[in-house]
DNA sequence: TGCTAATATTTAACATGTTAATTAAGTTGG
DNA sequence: CCAACTTAATTAACATGTTAAATATTAGCA
């Protein structure tokens, strides 16, 4: 599912080129540091998928499809930023364990419904009280302001380097 | 590998939760802006992948290896943050395409020694120049201060969520 | 020395990421 | 109305992510 602390904790970099601009440093490339980021990010919330049994990305499955009323799978999928492949096996597994349900969109036939059940809506609610509180711990030991800085440059970066291409 | 345009391009997202601070909207929570930057800082060097028909993580291994003199497994795992059983993998697929090779380590033949070929040298060597100037646009388009700042950020993330366990 | 614990890597099993192909349902223009 | 195109979702095939177990080797210590 994920590995917090056994693996990846404090990297012995052997060097060699570190060349001028600082930006050569092979394990230090932006895509390296935005994914070290990311997985510090996620294990933080790694006790709810264990306790509700469940990977993180079928949890954003679940809070997404708990907190909007009823949308479609293609509007589930870039909302949460996981491909409709992926989903599509995703959406099974959660359906199979009744978390989920999928109907038919009665004006378009080729679009899937996708929401909720009760069960699933407890376990969201359930776990909102510590996700939330672990949210504020993070602004908390970051620094509110510094957290909203870097989510700022995350969006900025992201629409910067869609518009080049 | 990698999907640039076709799908993730601009989210229709579906609100009923915008709670408060800002930090509930589950379409914009930390992780996934950190996986959509992510993606964006990816797609940019795509062309690579594709001319040498190598995935990203490939070339993290390629690139690692040919600017390091020789490293062993595990530090190639923690240099690049791919797990031991992926790189693993990733190896044995390398090492039969002739780009890498593994020997044992004399002193401890537990280590495996991680070398690269000169046919993956000279693939770094001919992509260094263009990934180089990737990374200048990427710098001028942002701004080179900003993507510092960013930088910055991200590496002072994983350190204040790694100090609190 | 010899037994036990720790370390480095690999393998196994299953979930997800990625690309391309497929299927089904809507849309459009003649 | 229908053939050609487009869109939504699924399936297929292969690569990687993740956890646990297996293997091999080394280190520690009675």
């Amino acid at each position: 599912m994920n590995n917090s602390d056994s693996k990846h904790s404090a990297p012995p970099i052997p060097d060699k080129d570190k060349s001028s601009h600082g930006l050569n440093d092979f394990s230090h490339t932006l895509p390296i540091r935005l994914l070290r980021a990311r997985h510090a990010a996620v294990s933080q919330f790694q006790p709810i998928f264990r306790k509700y049994n469940v990977t993180e990305q079928q949890w954003r499955v679940l809070r997404m499809v708990t907190s909007a009323s009823a949308m479609t799978a293609g509007e589930l999928s870039q909302a949460i930023f996981i491909s409709m492949p992926s989903l599509s096996r995703i959406m099974q597994s959660l359906e199979a364990r009744n978390l989920i349900r999928r109907h038919a969109n009665k004006d378009d036939l080729r679009k899937t419904m996708v929401s909720s059940t009760s069960t699933a809506q407890a376990m969201v609610a359930e776990a909102a009280i510590w996700s939330d509180t672990r949210y504020s711990d993070i602004a908390q030991w970051f620094g509110k302001e510094r957290l909203e800085q870097l989510q700022r440059l995350l969006d900025d970066l992201v629409q910067t380097l869609d518009q080049h291409q």
